[in-house]
Parts: C-alpha cells; sequence; structure tokens
DNA sequence: GTTGACATTGACACTAGTGTCAATGTCCTA
DNA sequence: TAGGACATTGACACTAGTGTCAATGTCAAC
C-alpha cells in the first residue's frame, strides 16, 4: 500500500506519514523504485500515533516508549504505561470537569425557560451565581511537556 | 495569589500562564501595582485549560469553547437562550470529542497491559509488528487540528 | 515517446507552546 | 537606603506539527 492510499486511509496527509517517519516513529518498506510500502501493521501502528499526537503527546515521547508499540522492551513499557495513565486522568478530570458546567449550563437553560414561560418560579437572584462547584486545585504537575 | 504561586501550585510555569492570558483564555486581575492576582476560580479555569492543552487541543479551539466553560457565564449567557443552547452544544461535542479520545488512550493502555503480561500467545516476532486489536481507522479523524 | 498521476527528497514557512533573557518596576527586609 | 526577590513587558529562539512548493524520478496508458 503506497503512501497516498495510507494516509488516506487514516484520513492524515502523506506528509505527516513521512514526518513520522522521519521521526523514527515508522519505518515502512520499501518497493524497488524506493517508494514507501506500507504494511496492514505500519497502517496500525501509524493509526495509533497519530492518536498519540492528538492526545497531546510528543513524537519525542512516543519515541521513547516505542518498544512499548512492539513486543519487546518491557521496562520502557511501564514508563510508557505510567505515562498514559497520567493522561488519563488528565482527561478523565476534564470530563468530569465539563459534566460538572454542562449540567451548571443546562440548570441555566432550565430556569431561563421558566423565567419565559408563564409557570412563574422566582429566579435565583443575580446573573452572577454558581460561582465555582468545582472540586479542582489539584489538578497535577504540569510534568514533562 | 501572584503568580509565581499560581503556577507553582498548577505545576506550570509562570510564562505559560502570561501566555494563557495572552491567548484571551484567562483574565486574572490586577493589583495596584499591576501585578496580576489569581482568584481560586482563575486557578480552576488555568488548571482546567492546562489540562485541555494537555490532552491536545490548541488555545485557538479552548477559546472557541470558552463560553460554556465558564461557571456562571452570566454575561454572556444573557445574550438568551440560543445561546445557551448553542454552548450546550459545543459542550456535548467537547466532551463527546474528549471521551473518543479518553477511549483511544484506554484502548492503548489496555493492549500495553496486554504486551506486558505474560499472556503468551501468539507472537509473530519480526520487527515492529504490533499483534493488535486496534479499530482504528475511525478515531478522530484528522479534522480540527 | 509523451503525458499525467503519483512518488521522492529537501527547503521554506507558519503556528503553537515554551524557555529565556533583558530592561525595568515594586516591595520587603536588613 | 540598599539588596534581593519577584513582577512586568517584549523580544528572540527553539521544537513540534503541518502545509506547500520545487526539482526530479517512476509508471501506466494513450
Amino acid at each position: 500500500m503506497k503512501i497516498n492510499e495510507a494516509a488516506t486511509e487514516l484520513g492524515i496527509s502523506p506528509r505527516i506519514l513521512r514526518h513520522y517517519e522521519n521521526a523514527g516513529l515508522i519505518m515502512p518498506s520499501r518497493d524497488a523504485n524506493g517508494y514507501r510500502s506500507y504494511a496492514p501493521a505500519d497502517l496500525r501502528r501509524a493509526g495509533r500515533i497519530r492518536d498519540m499526537i492528538a492526545t497531546g503527546f510528543s513524537t519525542r515521547e512516543i519515541l521513547a516508549m516505542a518498544p512499548c508499540l512492539t513486543d519487546e522492551g518491557a521496562g520502557a513499557c511501564t514508563a510508557g504505561l505510567a505515562d498514559l495513565e497520567h493522561k488519563l486522568d488528565q482527561m478523565d478530570r476534564l470530563i468530569a470537569d465539563l459534566r460538572d458546567r454542562r449540567q451548571a449550563t443546562l440548570d441555566r437553560i432550565d430556569s431561563f425557560r421558566r423565567t419565559l414561560s408563564p409557570s412563574s418560579d422566582e429566579r435565583e437572584k443575580s446573573g452572577h451565581d454558581l460561582q465555582d462547584p468545582y472540586p479542582v486545585s489539584d489538578r497535577l504537575s504540569g510534568g514533562k511537556r
């Protein structure tokens, strides 16, 4: 599978694939004519890399945990795992956080609706009310990036 | 709370905080002397922003979501129901997007774990040829970034 | 053989996120 | 009053991720 097909399949540009290769993240084989040839495994690997980058990892970090992407190197792998779990934590906090504010917005819409409709029910006074319902403050350390 | 304390608490550099402000993501008040003063709410917001950036969102994207990230959003919210609903939409998209990324991360952690554990089954020795179950191809497509 | 689609490499450019330094101001404390 | 710690702004720089263009090679098809 040549670069264009591969890129299309992954939903990214050929440029990006070359970039990954340049960064040492993938090593597609080459045909006799020098064209890159992507095997299914290369595609999966590239897809994973794309996801990781989209999730905030740098090629450097990904490269560091490259051993984890293959079968060898359990040692380095644990580090990769920790990284991923750290990232997962961030996402979880973000999602929980987002859900809270989504609910707050919903509530606001509701009260707005109540205000508009005749089912009179006093509104909570000032607009500036629910100032911060979030248990944040203990985000974690910025660490690596 | 001054910038250094704030940065320390968040585990990032003061520079980053200024950068966020510069990008219009946070607006800490200023003391008489011109020093930035971070209120608890500012801290939480900054923490959230840091998480989003660490999770792969750009300041631009975050800025676009800004209206729905505020706790009260009273100012912008007075704009009306339509606005609120629009914000809700944005939020839902944001959450969905995040959930995708989270799931992708979870998947990756799982496959790492499988690689680590001695559940030795196949294992096609060849260089990089990850033996994996990867529903790739439908991750978040290149899209937004 | 010529054309056109697609590949290659390499260079240049732009944006985003950060670091760092310089010049200068503010404030606390000895 | 003099220092030192910490602020401010602004500039310059570096890295990463991408886009894009140029010069050139490969190959299929007319």
